[in-house]
DNA sequence: ATGGCTGAGCTACTCAGA
């Protein structure tokens, strides 16, 4: 089963590029995060025609996450936390890979910057409340995958410039804890189970030529409950779609598992 | 290297992203 994350920034702007991608990659289940479109808006058709459906969580020109898939996901929830400003950020739903059943948690966690502002501070509480939430799901499902765009910087060599980062709401050590505790619950990212040392990137920004310097960060990310460690073929970053015409500023990460 | 580039909503310009 191969289950992607892409943060396309705007489904409808990248429409053309997500259809010329499903229908190379030819995912299972893809989870988007920063679709940018209320649920009305959203371009439905275009993934039926390509043989998925799509459950979305959508919001008015910011956020909205969606899981659109070629097999069946049950008990879609759009109320895994509390958002205290009411963001769309987070969609989940139960897959079965074999006789074990997977929940899946799409996450597009809040930027945070600057520090020291309300923004900083919901970020703070909106992983705060994601951590309890995930330690009550995990008593109940030992098989859990959560991914998206986590806006965190794990290590240093997650970055291009760590320096850069360090007192920046995405590699802060405080953030940076929280990504920790997370993985602490019981998780692995998988990225860097598989590989310890290797440096790429998720994101590149739009300006000053960031893609060709390859000044970018891996805050995209696949964690997996210890559970279905097992169950790992293989992940990776696909660098391609960020080189195309009008790219979103991430790049998609791909795990397969069996 | 805390500014530049892109998208949404709207149709000039602000807000947000990381």
């Amino acid at each position: 089963m191969k289950i992607i994350s892409w943060n396309v920034n705007s489904v409808r702007a990248r429409i053309k590029n997500i259809s010329d991608y499903i229908k190379q990659s030819k995912p299972d289940i893809l989870l988007l995060q920063e679709t940018k479109t209320q649920d009305i808006n959203f371009p439905y058709e275009e993934f039926i025609s390509l043989g998925y459906k799509s459950h979305v969580y959508g919001q008015k020109s910011y956020n909205g996450v969606a899981i659109i898939a070629k097999i069946k996901v049950e008990n879609i929830n759009k109320n895994f936390i509390k958002d205290n400003l009411n963001q769309s950020r987070i969609i989940t739903g139960e897959i079965y890979l074999k006789k074990k059943k997977i929940e899946l948690i799409n996450i597009y966690i809040p930027n945070g910057n600057p520090i020291e502002t309300e923004k900083y501070d919901y970020k703070k509480d909106w992983l705060k409340k994601f951590i309890i939430s995930v330690k009550k799901k995990l008593s109940e499902n030992s098989n859990l995958i959560i991914a998206g765009d986590f806006n965190i910087i794990p290590e240093e060599i997650d970055v291009y410039d760590f320096k850069r980062y360090e007192n920046d709401a995405l590699g802060r050590l405080e953030i940076r804890k929280k990504f920790r505790e997370l993985i602490n619950l019981g998780f692995h990212d998988v990225y860097r189970f598989k590989y310890k040392h290797k440096q790429e990137y998720t994101f590149w920004d739009y300006f000053a030529g960031s893609w060709q310097k390859n000044y970018g960060m891996r805050i995209d990310h696949f964690l997996l409950s210890n559970n279905l460690l097992e169950n790992i073929l293989t992940i990776n970053i696909n660098k391609k779609p960020r080189s195309k015409t009008k790219p979103s500023d991430h790049t998609p990460i791909e795990l397969e598992i069996n």
